[in-house]
DNA sequence: GCCAACGTTGGC
DNA sequence: GCCAACGTTGGC
């Protein structure tokens, strides 16, 4: 999942209330769908800093709900207001993530470096989801060999 | 700041 | 339903 540290760091997601933030604001539907639809509670994130000096993984954070609706598409003062969105048709769900461990940044560029790497979602060329789904053998081969706390 | 990629919008 | 125009993302 990720995040502009500019928004949400993942030292601002250890100095949460619980170490948890609701995934607030996604409004493309692809990623919304992996929210609503694949996520369980406990299921593992890579929490991913974008949009920043050293992109890349940051932490490891965890699924603590199921998906429920995004309050912010019913608050009309908020950027993330969506006008056709309503109490009775929501349109916009996200799940709630609590952070597990801060890791020395795994960055993109070292992400690369390994060819079994090379499929992850995140690395394609011209990939802007926010949300994507981690292979569980690339899940391991990251933990195995890129995570150092 | 550039630009590739790609999602969304809206006229037809 | 097509598709051009436009907007956004995000690495570089």
């Amino acid at each position: 999942m990720k995040s502009e540290p500019g928004d949400i760091s993942i030292d601002d997601l250890a100095s949460l209330p619980n170490q948890a933030v609701a995934w607030y604001g996604v409004r493309n539907y692809q990623a919304r769908n992996f929210m609503r639809d694949q996520m369980q509670i406990n299921d593992s994130v890579f929490f991913y800093h974008s949009s920043c000096a050293v992109p890349g993984i940051a932490g490891i954070a965890r699924v603590c709900s199921t998906a429920y609706p995004d309050a912010t598409q019913f608050d009309s003062k908020s950027k993330y207001f969506d006008p056709k969105a309503t109490q009775e048709n929501p349109r916009w769900f996200h799940v709630d993530v609590q952070l597990v461990q801060k890791i020395e940044l795994i960055s993109l560029a070292e992400l690369r470096r390994h060819p079994q790497l090379a499929g992850m979602r995140i690395l394609q060329r011209g990939n802007r989801l926010s949300i994507t789904p981690v292979d569980p053998v690339e899940w391991k081969f990251i933990l195995d060999h890129l995570v150092r706390s």
